[in-house]
DNA sequence: CTTGACTCTGTACCTAAGTAAAGAGTTTAT
DNA sequence: ATAAACTCTTTACTTAGGTACAGAGTCAAG
């Protein structure tokens, strides 16, 4: 099938399938006469496996490992589990970043009663005048 | 002084003085004879207020906004609040979309003993055979 | 045959936040 | 005076994941 078919059928873009395509996500596929790209039916599938793992967090370069982990011979289920540990202790840092910063803005907005001129506004002092705590970033 | 003795003082690149100047960040500042940038001694706070903005989740954007805000003779503390609060808001939805990924992750995890080849693995099979979520994407 | 829709390639563009580099002018210390 | 270090502007580049587009070739339906 046409590149557009796959691209429907996978529900991406048509440039999307090109771009894959040129990251190695997915392979050269063979061309018609015309010079057309002529894809199989199992491409769909192989692109919908990229959406779901993206759906997981894992990049595009994450995804085209764990795509060459799937074939190659020398490779266990070991090295996918380890891959999906690693993604998680990655999200679970995302997470931290994330609350510390939480719990800063909440702290903020509990200093503001929200009267008054931003010149003196209890939020934007705090920001300002915050002791050297970029200097040890 | 000089836009690299301002870098050094405010813990920043010297390049990235000149991005936040093209950005609007900072003001463009009076010359020497010869040229150079000669920034007064304020822009050390400014450039501090921003990275401690950025650190708290704000973009450069925002910030430029704030900033913006804390000079407005328009506008008040509420403005602010607003701001901060929906950058909390922001937060909190980009840990509930990682908290998802963690918790489909970990059910991945606990189905793969780490044994037996890829071809076989649990959760290449999982991501592979997953009923058409993405479709529904 | 004609026209519109399709395909292709290669290049460029977008977002956000920087960072690098070339070439030319200026400053500083010896 | 000289050389090295500095400054400037402009342009380009990085990361990740796309998306757009021009110009040329191809296909399909009327």
């Amino acid at each position: 099938m046409t590149t557009s078919q796959l691209a429907k059928k996978a529900s991406v873009n048509l440039e999307t399938v090109r771009y894959y395509e040129r990251r190695g996500l997915i392979p050269e596929p063979p061309r018609t006469e015309s010079g057309y790209r002529d894809y199989s039916q199992d491409i769909i599938a192989r692109i919908l496996f990229i959406k779901r793992a993206q759906d997981l967090g894992f990049t595009l370069k994450e995804i085209s490992e764990l795509l060459s982990l799937r074939v190659d011979p020398d490779t266990t289920c070991c090295d996918v589990r380890q891959r999906t540990e690693t993604k998680i202790r990655d999200v679970d840092e995302k997470i931290s970043d994330l609350q510390r910063i939480r719990e800063a803005l909440t702290v903020l907005v509990q200093s503001c009663k929200g009267k008054g001129p931003t010149s003196a506004c209890p939020i934007l002092e705090a920001i300002d005048t915050k002791e050297t705590s970029h200097a040890n970033h």
